[in-house]
DNA sequence: TCTTAAATTAGAATTATTCTAATTTAGCCT
DNA sequence: AGGCTAAATTAGAATAATTCTAATTTAAGA
């Protein structure tokens, strides 16, 4: 599995941050870049631990997914009201969410323009813009 | 209290919905709509409540606000922390969410121009596009 | 006024996530 | 290569936000 392309650059990504590459951060890189851009609670991370045989605590995974982001290996994205996604995709990009399905795919950063944003409040300084669209049946 | 415009006018919404205009809700919507657009955690709409001086359970106010969002009394906002706000500005609006404070303002519509939205999957319609403009000091 | 479906409630349950404190390990330093 | 140490992992408890349950109360239409 290791010769993806994405988890050996997912992998050296990790190496240039000061989180040492464990075993178990391994299992989870190549879990979560094996199938290219994807969207993942903790709790579907943890299943496909159990999936494969690995035993990874639901902890850990909590723990790495969180300092993923923080590295900005991962982006957490929140578009219903319960729980936190996990993105594989770090690029500018933006989202469907349908609320029906409860699933979320992603839209390209150039496929959405903005021609105009408000001024921010003062010694404020922009750190990212999120848009969702909604969308339904 | 019930002289105030906003909140004589949140209590006509609700009475042209199926719900019944009950003492709680009637309470649970002076406190909302009192003071203009503002966004309310539920914990802090049963903070109000207590200052007040009513006895409304947590479970009523949960239910008042999903309930009163359901029938589009209220919005509510998903920012990229781990509660609900609700949002008593049900105009189209977007929002600045600010990590530091973790406090949420409001974008009038028009100061957010969207020039260019992909097309959207097959079969599915656009329901709504929520803007969050992350902000840090 | 009576009736009844809807609303309210306290408290238990659930869900998502984080914390604690004991154990293990990666990877730098000889 | 082997030892050292801060970082990582873990099970399980704790917390936080929210929903559920089932008994009681109430709004408002007939």
């Amino acid at each position: 599995m290791s010769n993806n392309l994405h988890i050996k650059k997912a992998k050296d990504f990790l190496k240039k941050t000061p989180l040492k590459l464990t075993n178990q951060r391994s299992k989870l890189i190549e879990i979560l870049f094996k199938n290219g851009n994807c969207h993942f609670t903790a709790e579907e991370v943890y299943n496909k631990v159990e999936e494969n045989g690995y035993q990874i605590s639901l902890a850990t995974i909590y723990n790495c997914l969180n300092q993923f982001t923080h590295y900005k290996l991962l982006k957490s994205v929140k578009v219903s009201n319960d729980k936190i996604y996990f993105d594989t995709n770090i690029d500018d990009h933006h989202h469907f969410y349908c609320k029906s399905s409860d699933k979320i795919t992603d839209i390209k950063a150039e496929e959405i323009v903005l021609s105009k944003i408000p001024k921010l409040p003062k010694g404020k300084k922009l750190d990212s813009i999120d848009i969702v669209l909604n969308i339904v049946k």
